[in-house]
DNA sequence: AATTTAAGCAACCGCCCCCTG
DNA sequence: CCAGGGGGCGGTTGCTTAAAT
């Protein structure tokens, strides 16, 4: 049992409104009002249209002092650093620009803004970052589901973060994702085995060794998702790895990647013959620390880092900021979605400091 | 010139808050 | 205190127009 109606559905009006309609509705509401009562409205003027539209329809068009179109750098600035801050509360978005409608705002946002925001060189390399944590695009082209980083990211939050590095790195281009010397260290081991296969002027793939540590696209294809993070781990950001897996299941898992990865010829060769410039000991070592599921920098334990701690380098003090992205954010403090208004249940301190944070950053789009 | 594809946008849908009786 | 229903909201649809082929 659904709720009732709010109109006669089969005897109403929809799709594009006339110029009549628009006068009529126009008419009445600045003559007498909405009266508090929008459902009772149209049959009063003899409007064929359900309450809920008309009221769109003054609100979105025919209520005064309306701008449609001609968003300025001021208005672009405002809405994206409020997006960001907050997600799609366009209410509120449209409450800090006089004359836009939240629908309006809406539509620049999605059809526009995002665009102007996000070049096509840049979405590139979001997505890499999208993939690599086990982003939508990722989980579409391998069906994985689980074990993802920012899986409890939802997409909202996904966009908001995905806009909030595009534009660190567009203002600062010192900033972590543009420094390579912020990116995490290789272990010596991992170090040596790069100089010497740079020194012996071998290419990465020439080694079967290597690609213990750095698995080809379609090897981390094949190994799924979690080598395909560690994979972009190893040459882009700190990522967290969720180590879910017993010693035992640990060893398991490495036997099976390596089988996978470099596949049982390789690993003869390794074992049986050696690579040149290492010990025994140290091939042991590499396979042992990178554990098979090819972590380069985490190889256990102490350098693991918390999910949120990978961005933390993003802007020094803003990691706070960082909460906002979490689902927690989006679940914990907003049971619906329109729950920010003036009779929200969040502290307005919070409301408040929240606010400022990022609206405070003042992004310049141009 | 005709057709297809993409972009823009108005309007609808359905959920949820909260006021009222 | 509770249920019903109106208002408000974000997400989505689908129509129109513009651009590309």
């Amino acid at each position: 049992m659904g709720r009732a109606p709010c109109c006669d559905k089969a005897n109403v009006k929809k799709g594009p409104w006339s110029p009549e309609e628009d006068a009529k509705l126009k008419a009445y509401i600045e003559e007498n009002g909405t009266g508090n009562n929008w459902i009772a409205l149209p049959q009063k003027i003899g409007l064929k249209r359900c309450g809920k539209s008309c009221r769109l329809r003054w609100l979105n068009y025919l209520r005064p002092n309306i701008k449609h179109g001609g968003f300025t750098e001021e208005e672009d600035n405002i809405i994206c650093s409020l997006y960001i801050s907050i997600g799609s509360r366009w209410s509120i978005i449209a409450a800090q620009l006089p004359g836009r409608t939240d629908n309006d705002i809406k539509n620049y946002w999605n059809t526009r803004l995002k665009k102007k925001l996000l070049g096509k060189r840049k979405q590139t390399q979001m997505n890499r970052l999208l993939l690599a944590s086990g982003g939508q695009d990722f989980k579409e082209s391998n069906g994985l589901e689980e074990n993802s980083l920012l899986q409890n990211l939802s997409n909202s939050a996904l966009e908001r973060l995905q806009l909030h590095m595009q534009l660190q790195t567009l203002q600062n281009p010192l900033s972590f994702y543009n420094n390579p010397s912020l990116w995490p260290k290789l272990t010596p081991l991992q170090q040596k085995l790069i100089q010497t296969l740079q020194a012996n002027g071998l290419n990465e793939n020439q080694s079967p060794l290597y690609a213990l540590i750095n698995p080809s696209e379609n090897q981390a294809h094949e190994l799924g998702q979690k080598v395909r993070i560690n994979e972009f781990a190893s040459t882009n950001f700190k990522v967290n790895e969720v180590e879910k897996s017993t010693p035992i299941d640990e060893f398991n898992n490495q036997k099976n990647v390596l089988n996978t990865n470099v596949g049982q010829e390789n690993m003869r060769e390794i074992q049986t013959q050696g690579v040149q410039g290492f010990t025994q000991l140290e091939i042991d070592d590499l396979i042992l620390n990178n554990k098979g599921s090819i972590v380069l920098n985490m190889p256990s334990g102490n350098q693991q880092i918390s999910e949120f701690d990978c961005f933390k380098e993003i802007d020094d003090g803003s990691r706070e900021n960082l909460a906002w992205w979490s689902n927690d954010f989006d679940t914990n403090t907003t049971s619906s979605s329109n729950s920010w208004g003036s009779s929200s249940n969040i502290p307005q301190s919070t409301y408040e400091g929240m606010y400022h944070q990022d609206y405070a950053l003042g992004y310049n789009l141009q």
